[in-house]
DNA sequence: ATTCGCAACGAAAACGGTTTCGTGTTAATA
DNA sequence: TATTAACACGAAACCGTTTTCGTTGCGAAT
C-alpha cells in the first residue's frame, strides 16, 4: 500500500523547499526551468495529486455542492440531480446528495451536517413536512451565514434566495385546456394537499381552465391525497363514485394507477376517458396506453439551478439580488388523450 | 451576514487560549468547571460548530463516502443509493454521488476527483463501457492507496475488494422455472451483451433452467441488445418473428415494452404469453398487467455495501481480507404470470 | 523554607497546501 | 569598485482543529 505523496515528500526527496515544489507544480515564473522540470517529472512519476481537503481549508472553498431533496427514488428528482451533476462536474464541482425523506428533521440535520464547511452552497427542494410546518429557520440561518441557496420546484417565498420552478399553474391549465378542447366536460383532478407549493399551483391552473371555459368546478371531482402515501383505497373509492370523462393527476403514479382502474371497469382510454399526468418519466412512456403528460424538464431545472448557484458561489460581489426562474412546462401528447 | 465563528474567535473574546477552548468544548477534565461553563455558554450563544474541513485535515478522515454508479435515473440504482444513505447517514457519513453515465472516462475522472482526500472510501457499480474494456487500473490504483472499495451489482473479479451482488443466475433460474412449471415451453429471453456481468449470469441461469427441465435452448429465442439504448425496432422484429409463450427480460423496461407489443398483437397476458422481468420498480408495479419480477433488493444491497465499507474504513487493522456477499433474489409474483 | 504534586492552562506542532515576503547570489550598471 | 536589479529560492504565516507537552501558581508535606 503506497500512500499518497505530499509536497513535503517531494521537497525532502529533491532537497528543495516545500514552497519551491508548490510553485514549480503551478509553473510559477519564479522557479527556474531546470528545477521546474525536475520537480514536475518527479511529481508525475510518483503520481502526485494535491490534497483536496488541504486546498479547501486554505481557500475556504470546497468545490462541493450540497443537494437536499425529499426523495431520491423519484424520477423527477433524479433527473434534476442528473442536470445538477452535469453542469457541476463540468465546472469541477462534486455533488453531495442527501435525501430528507420528506421529513423536516432530516432536512435540518442534513443541512447542518453540510453547512459546516463541507459545501459551498445548497440546491434544494423542500420536504413536504417542511412546507406543512412552514418553518424555514434552517434555511434562513444558512443564508445569513452567506452560504448561497437555490430552491427548486418545491419552494417558499419565506426565504430570500434564487429559485427555479416550472409554471405549474400554466402546466395544469394547458392540460385541462387540452381536455376541454377535446370536448371533455367532466374533468377530475387527483392531487395532494395544498401545502405543497406545486399542488396548490396546479389546482389553481385546473380551476382557471375550467372557469375560463365556462365549466363549473365540481368539488366532488377533486381528490386531495396526503402526499406521503399513494392511497389506493381512496383513489378507488373516488374513481368509482365520481363520474368523469377525463382525469388530471399531479404525478404519473396517480395517473397510471387510475388508468388501470378505468380499464378494469371496462372503460376505453382515450375514447371513454382520457388521462394527463405530471412528470415525464418511464412510467408515462411505457404505460399502456402511454400517458400524456406535462413535462417538468427536471434535467434543465437541475442545470439552471447549478448554474445559478455556482455563479453566486464564485461571484465576489456581495449583491443581495435574487431571481426566480420560471420554466415553461411542455405538453407531451401520447395515447391517453385523443390524437 | 454573520460568518462562522471559530475557536480562535472564542479564545480572543474570552481571553483564553485556543487549546483551552477546544478542550472545554470537548468537556476535558483538564479545564476547570468555571471556565468550561463560560466557554460552552459562549459557544452555544454564538452557535459554534467545528469546521468539518479542518477536522478532516487533522484526522485524515472525511466522513464522506463516494458513490459512483452508471446511471442515476434508474430505479435500481436509486434504491441502492437510498440504502447507502440510510446506513451512512445514521453513522454520520455523507454520500457524494457521481454518475459515470456508463462511460469509462467519466468513471475514471470521477474517481480521481474524489480520491484525493474527498472521501474515505468508494461504493461503486461498473460502467458498461468499463466492463467492456475490461480495464480496471483506476480501481486498482485506488485500492493500492489504501482506499477501501465496495463493488456492487456490476462487479469484476479483476480487482480485490469487498463485493455485494445478488445471485443473478439463481434469479433467472427461478424465473424460468416458474414459467416452465406453468407449462410454458417456448420461453424467450431479452437480455443485453454478455460483457455485463449481470446479463451473463442471468443468461446462464435461463439456460440452466431450460436444460435441467429437458427443454432445448433455441438460440433464436434469445435477443441480445446493446445495453445503452432500448432499441424498440429490434425488440419489435424479434417479437414478431419468434414464437413464444413466455418471455424473460433482464430489466423492467424491456418487459413492459414487450408486453405492450404482445397486447397490441391481440395476445392476452398471462393466458397466451407470460412475462417476468428483473428489478422491482414502479414500472413493474403499475404496469397493466402488473409485472412479475425478480426483485434485486437494491436498498438492502446499498445498506450492506455501506456497512461493509464503513467497517473497512473504521477498522485499524491492515487485514487484506475481502468478502463477497451474495443476496438471494426474490420472485415477486404479479399479474403477468399465472396466479 | 524547600520541595513536591496537582490543577489549570498555554505554546506549539501537526494535517497539506498556498502565498507573501524576505534573502542570497549573480550579473549588469554607474 | 560599489550599487543595484533580476533571478531563484526558502522561511514563515495562514486556513481551523486536535493533541502533546510544557509551564505556571498554589497548597500541602517535609
Amino acid at each position: 500500500m503506497k500512500s499518497k505523496i505530499t509536497l513535503k515528500d517531494i521537497a525532502r526527496e529533491l532537497e528543495v523547499s516545500i514552497s519551491t515544489v508548490s510553485k514549480a507544480l503551478k509553473n510559477s515564473e519564479e522557479i527556474s526551468r531546470d528545477t521546474k522540470e525536475k520537480i514536475q517529472a518527479f511529481a508525475k512519476l510518483y503520481n502526485y495529486r494535491p490534497n483536496n481537503i488541504a486546498i479547501s481549508l486554505k481557500n475556504k472553498r470546497t468545490k462541493n455542492i450540497g443537494v437536499v431533496i425529499p426523495d431520491i427514488v423519484h424520477h423527477f428528482f433524479t433527473t434534476v440531480i442528473r442536470g445538477i451533476e452535469k453542469y457541476a462536474n463540468a465546472r469541477g464541482y462534486n455533488v453531495i446528495v442527501c435525501s430528507s425523506d420528506e421529513s423536516f428533521d432530516r432536512e435540518v440535520i442534513n443541512m447542518e451536517m453540510l453547512a459546516n464547511g463541507s459545501i459551498d452552497g445548497f440546491i434544494m427542494s423542500l420536504a413536504s413536512e417542511t412546507q406543512q410546518k412552514n418553518d424555514y429557520n434552517h434555511l434562513k440561518e444558512v443564508t445569513e451565514q452567506g452560504i448561497p441557496v437555490v430552491l427548486f420546484d418545491r419552494i417558499t417565498n419565506e426565504v430570500e434566495c434564487d429559485k427555479v420552478i416550472i409554471d405549474d399553474q400554466l402546466g395544469a391549465y394547458m392540460a385541462a385546456k387540452k381536455m376541454i378542447d377535446q370536448g371533455r366536460k367532466k374533468i377530475g383532478l387527483i392531487t395532494t394537499a395544498d401545502y405543497l407549493s406545486v399542488s396548490k399551483a396546479r389546482t389553481q391552473g385546473y380551476r382557471k381552465a375550467l372557469t375560463e371555459h365556462n365549466l363549473e368546478v365540481d368539488e366532488s371531482r377533486i381528490l386531495k391525497l396526503s402526499s406521503m402515501d399513494m392511497d389506493e383505497e381512496l383513489i378507488q373509492q373516488f374513481f368509482e363514485s365520481t363520474e368523469m370523462d377525463a382525469v388530471l393527476c399531479v404525478n404519473e403514479i396517480f395517473a397510471v394507477y387510475t388508468m388501470r382502474l378505468a380499464q378494469r371497469n371496462g372503460l376505453r382510454i382515450p375514447e371513454d376517458i382520457s388521462f394527463i399526468g405530471f412528470t415525464d418519466g418511464f412510467l408515462s412512456e411505457y404505460a399502456n396506453p402511454s400517458l400524456t403528460v406535462i413535462a417538468q424538464h427536471g434535467q434543465k431545472m437541475g442545470e439552471i439551478s447549478a448554474q445559478m448557484l455556482i455563479e453566486k458561489v464564485e461571484s465576489e460581489a456581495e449583491e443581495e439580488t435574487y431571481q426566480t426562474k420560471i420554466l415553461e412546462p411542455t405538453l407531451v401528447v401520447r395515447d391517453s388523450t385523443i390524437n
